[in-house]
DNA sequence: CTTGAATAGTTTGATATCGTACTATAATAG
DNA sequence: CTATTATAGTACGATATCAAACTATTCAAG
C-alpha cells in the first residue's frame, strides 16, 4: 500500500507540521497580514533593492499568478511600490515602501514571542539537526520541478 | 533577527517541501481530485466505518468549515454519502460509497509511480530517519494547539 | 525586417483554508 | 423544568494557490 510507504508518511508529517505552524504564526501577525505577505516584505528587508514579480515568484516557489495577487494586496496597503521596468516593457519593478518596512518590523516583533514560546517547547526535539537534511530534500524536490523557472533562490 | 532563528528556518523548509510535494502529487491525481479530497477517501478505506464531519475535521487538523466544504464536493461527486445521525440531531454520518472506493483506488494507482520516482531520487537523503523526529515535532505542535478539538487522531 | 518562440504580467475560475457568526440540538446547572 | 453552556454543522467573506488562457513585449532565427 502506497500510504504505508515511508515517503508518503514523511510528506504527511511535513504537511501537517506546515499547516499547524503556519496557523500559529498567522494568528499572531498584525491584523490583515498573512504569512505570504510577510515573507515578501521580509525578503526585501533582508536582501534590499528591487525585484521583478517573476523573480519573487521564483524565490518563493509560487506561480506568477499567485505573486500578482499577493503584490496587488501589498500595493493596496502601500507596503510596496510597483512601477514599470524602464529596460523591459514586459516587466515591472517592485520596491518596499517605508510603510512596508514598518509593517515588516511590526510583524517581526509580533512573531518573536511565539517563536520563543515554541522554541522552548521544542527543546529536546533536535530541530537544528533536522534543518540540513530537510534542506537537502527541498533542493532535491526543487530540481525535480518541471518547467517554469530557471534557477531558484530560496532565502 | 528572528528570521535567522533555527526554528524559523526549520518551518521555512517545511513549508516549501509541503508545497512542492503537494503540487507533485496533485499533478498526478485524476482530473478534479485534490489531495484534500483523496486523504478523506483514503481515511475511510483504511479505517472503515462511518465518521462524523467533526471527527474528520479533527483527524486532519482542519476546521469544521473546511471539512464541510470538502465533504460537499465529495458528496456532489457521489464519493461519499452523508445522512443525519440517528442518535444526535446535531450530527451527521459520512460513509464512503462504492464509487468513492473506486476513485480512491484509482488515486492510489496514479500516485504509486510518482512516489516511486521520488523515492529513487530521495536515495541518500535518509528520509526514513527523519520521520520519527518529525512525528515528535508534529505531536508537540498538536498538543500546543488552542481550543477546538479534544484528541487528535492523525493516521 | 518578419516570423515564431520565449518571457512577463494579468485575468478567470476553481479549491482549500481560515475566522466569525449563525442555527439547531444536546448536556448541564439550578 | 428552565436557563445556560457546549457542540455540530453551515454560511459568508477573505486570502492563497493553481492551471489555463490571454496580451504585450522581447529575443532569436532566417
Amino acid at each position: 500500500m502506497i500510504q504505508d510507504h515511508p515517503l508518503f508518511r514523511f510528506f504527511n508529517e511535513i504537511g501537517i507540521i506546515a499547516q499547524l505552524s503556519q496557523r500559529l504564526f498567522e494568528n499572531v501577525l498584525p491584523q490583515g497580514m498573512t504569512l505570504a505577505q510577510f515573507v515578501v516584505l521580509n525578503h526585501f528587508v533582508r536582501l534590499g533593492g528591487e525585484r521583478s514579480p517573476a523573480a519573487l515568484a521564483n524565490a518563493f516557489q509560487v506561480t506568477r499568478a499567485t505573486m500578482t495577487s499577493t503584490l496587488q494586496r501589498l500595493e493596496g496597503k502601500e507596503f510596496v511600490e510597483i512601477r514599470p521596468d524602464p529596460s523591459d516593457g514586459r516587466a515591472k519593478r517592485v520596491a518596499l515602501t517605508e510603510k512596508g518596512r514598518e509593517m515588516r518590523d511590526l510583524c517581526i516583533r509580533s512573531l518573536a514571542p511565539e517563536i520563543e514560546r515554541i522554541a522552548e517547547k521544542a527543546q529536546g526535539h533536535a530541530i537544528d539537526a533536522l534543518i540540513p537534511p530537510l534542506t537537502g530534500v527541498r533542493q532535491m524536490l526543487d530540481v525535480d520541478r518541471p518547467a517554469q523557472p530557471k534557477g531558484s533562490a530560496h532565502s
